[in-house]
DNA sequence: GCATTAATTGGTC
DNA sequence: GACCAATTAATGC
């Protein structure tokens, strides 16, 4: 397309684990075989029950990885930006993918096919190391919100979704750095609409969070931190 | 400016 | 605490 061919070689995104793995000369034969997808704002670029096609990095922008309940009810799953990989359950055996990708903003992904990180991954141990880690990282977030949905009430699962967008992609002028819907913050949090609105709100009145439209800014990050401490072992996830 | 969509509030189960 | 309805604010065309 137009101008935006992502190349490993100038990439920034120290956290992507094939940049980071990105030994000169040794991957780039491989590195040279992805493909620069540009993606508009809430573009699907990854739809549940289609065909697995490779793993996707974010080289930049930001989106949300959702499963579709039962009466449209959608659960997010994570939200990515840069450097953040996309799709890595369908990879192996996976022969369809279980979520659906939307970019909340203009994105640009690299999309490696199957082939092509099967052959990276079997040729450079450093990269397969750091897959593992990231597998393992990623089974006990899993893992940790199970526990968190049983045994958070709503208002706790709420000031947790903020923490969470502000420690992955913080804050500038006073406002996170990710303007999601009441519906996205309800969708992530497991919970309605409605009820991120009124939880939003009386935050609001407590002067703990600033809420301008869609742009939410938290005030207190301790005081907010302090409230989920007693359900929380302070795992980041 | 009009029309669709999102945010908000109140009420019921 | 979810679901529904009504009102108002915001945003797209």
């Amino acid at each position: 397309m137009t101008g935006v061919k992502a190349d490993c070689s100038t990439c920034k995104n120290s956290t992507c684990l094939i940049k980071k793995n990105y030994l000169s000369e040794k991957a780039k034969h491989h590195t040279d075989k992805k493909v620069t997808i540009a993606c508009k704002k809430g573009q699907n670029f990854i739809i549940e029950g289609a065909p697995v096609h490779g793993l996707f990095f974010v080289y930049k922008g930001k989106a949300k990885v959702a499963k579709t309940g039962i009466n449209g009810r959608e659960q997010i799953v994570r939200f990515v930006g840069d450097g953040e990989i996309i799709g890595h359950r369908g990879f192996g055996g996976g022969q369809f993918y279980q979520i659906n990708a939307v970019a909340l903003e203009h994105t640009v992904l690299c999309n490696f096919s199957n082939d092509t990180m099967k052959s990276m991954l079997k040729e450079v141990p450093e990269l397969t190391y750091d897959f593992m880690l990231f597998y393992a990282d990623e089974l006990n977030r899993s893992e940790t919100k199970v526990k968190k949905f049983a045994q958070m009430t709503v208002r706790e699962k709420v000031i947790d979704a903020i923490l969470y967008i502000n420690r992955k992609f913080g804050q500038s002028n006073g406002f996170l750095n990710l303007q999601l819907s009441r519906k996205e913050i309800a969708d992530f949090a497991g919970t309605t609409d409605e009820q991120v609105i009124r939880i939003i709100s009386s935050l609001k009145k407590e002067g703990l969070l600033l809420a301008e439209g869609k742009k939410l800014g938290i005030v207190d990050i301790p005081k907010l931190k302090k409230e989920i401490a007693d359900h929380n072992f302070f795992l980041d996830s």
